[in-house]
DNA sequence: TCTGGTTAGTCAGATTGCCTGACTTCTATT
DNA sequence: AATAGAAGTCAGGCAATCTGACTAACCAGA
């Protein structure tokens, strides 16, 4: 009921973050993808244009590559992705976007673009460019696997 | 594999997010906390000093009672909560920390302070209130249920 | 004072988004 | 060839949520 008198960071980094998704995710049904969900972002985010491996994808994403089976499994099921044998090697698939999947992509693109530049007429320029380079900093002075 | 030019203010803020809250709660071990996890802060963010009510705290985490109720059981089953009837209302049970759970509680509100005053050495204060300021706008901007 | 609506919490069950371990298939190196 | 390693699959598990249906208790009004 009383949130200490400065919330804390994590608080106001884990609030806007979900803020943000919200905003971006809630708008995706009324674009014709009802059924994409957040998670699916750490696919999308890191999909190459002329395809990626499931293996390259979990790495850059950090997650296993079971997980980004899961995602990619359902983002095919939804026609977003799909599944070419990958000619440099036998054991390999390239995933890569659809022309449905790329429409997916470039509405996520104009959705966060509208949502940043609705934020940059409430914090200006150097306010976004000062966020940014908060968060960025924040990124890198609490790397993974250090106290 | 190729990251878009400037990351989306989505990966930064989920990405900032995930490294502050592994590098706090990525100490509790080591300060004696070994089974806290990061769903219990939903909880010990929102509690109130002279205990407060279950569904209290599931409206100040904006979580469902029942979410908040599997959390609860686990802090007690830790021994960082109690649970006493509230002599106002026969229903309720009001949740209160434990001398444990308040050395839980601060340990918590000092690793997060640590990790502030780290950044702030790196942004300096006025980038500290930028970042804080840009966060707050961030969540006043896109509050939850509008496109 | 009974009664009906509301609130506090519980019980049961489901889902999402991850995880680990064990395995097969293919590649590449020796 | 033989074998180590990498790509992906299969099976199973767990954490952190959710919804729906319920009981117990409180409260306001007839």
């Amino acid at each position: 009921m009383n949130e200490p008198s400065p919330p804390s960071l994590g608080f106001l980094l884990r609030n806007a973050y979900a803020a943000l998704a919200e905003h971006v995710y809630g708008q995706l049904p009324d674009r014709g993808f009802p059924e994409i969900r957040r998670a699916h972002s750490s696919l999308l985010r890191h999909i190459a244009p002329g395809g990626s491996r499931l293996t390259e994808l979990a790495a850059a994403a950090g997650m296993a590559k079971q997980s980004m089976a899961y995602l990619a499994d359902d983002l095919t099921a939804l026609g977003m992705l799909e599944a070419v044998p990958d000619p440099r090697d036998g054991r390999a698939r390239l995933l890569r976007l659809t022309a449905r999947g790329r429409k997916l992509y470039e509405t996520l693109v104009a959705l966060s673009a509208e949502a940043e530049s609705r934020l940059e007429a409430e914090l200006g320029a150097t306010g976004i460019a000062a966020l940014r380079h908060g968060l960025t900093q924040t990124i890198a002075r609490f790397p993974p696997g250090l106290g």
